[in-house]
DNA sequence: GCGACAG
DNA sequence: ATCTTGTCGC
């Protein structure tokens, strides 16, 4: 990608951070919460979302989408490569509660992270969830949090699963506020790991390399 | 200028 | 992300 087109990208997410809500658009009360993940192998890109209760830990259901890669990984601009098929999985899904992706929300370079861009052009609340951080400093921990920041700017949190040493991090990605975005993230932790984002990642990985058949003998 | 850099 | 089985460690 050359550098002019990725400039207006840049310029775009800037200007698309005015569009991000970081408030409660509607209550959530935490029972039902869906995670997506895509999965790759060279042309195809199947992107998974599963919906799970939280309450019985179950699958509810589960919808796929298979596509074809648009772009490379470019760190600040994961929304180009992985966007497209996310946005069009959860076009179909229509999921009802709030949204998980693995990536983050304005815990971005231009406040305007994949879990943005998602919220945003679909009018859902979601949350972004990382396994690693981008950017910012992670402050003083109390309990299993710490907020991370950038010049005293609240960009997300840092969150410690029980029994993991290193922190996933969460961000605030449309339409809900970042004490939502923990409570919503810890409750969908269990065994050590956000399992919708879990579920979505095993689930694409499967459908990518043995087809849909596998869903019905899983889990 | 040099390194870092969501998945 | 992906290439890949067993294996070292808490």
């Amino acid at each position: 990608m050359d550098e002019k087109r990725l400039r207006e990208v840049y310029e775009e997410q800037r200007r698309r951070a005015h569009e991000v809500i970081q408030a409660d658009i509607r209550p959530i009360e935490v029972t039902r919460v869906t995670g997506v993940d895509v999965a790759y192998a060279d042309p195809l890109a199947v992107a998974c979302a599963v919906e799970m209760d939280i309450h019985s830990r179950r699958v509810l259901r589960v919808g796929h989408h298979v596509d074809h890669v648009e772009a490379e990984y470019i760190p600040g601009a994961f929304q180009l490569r992985e966007g497209p098929p996310i946005i069009r999985v959860l076009r179909q899904f229509r999921p009802d509660g709030p949204v998980l992706i693995d990536a983050n929300g304005i815990l971005h370079p231009r406040r305007f992270g994949l879990a943005c861009l998602v919220g945003v052009e679909l009018g859902i609340q979601t949350i972004g969830v990382a396994k690693s951080l981008l950017l910012g400093t992670i402050r003083e921990r109390a309990g299993d949090v710490a907020m991370v920041t950038e010049d005293d700017e609240v960009l997300g949190a840092a969150l410690w699963p029980e029994g993991r040493g290193r922190p996933i991090y969460v961000s605030v990605g449309h339409g809900v506020s970042l004490e939502t975005a923990i409570r919503v993230v810890r409750s969908s932790i269990w065994d050590g790991a956000v399992q919708p984002i879990r579920e979505a990642h095993i689930l694409s990985g499967d459908v990518l390399k043995h087809g849909l058949a596998s869903q019905s003998e899983t889990r």
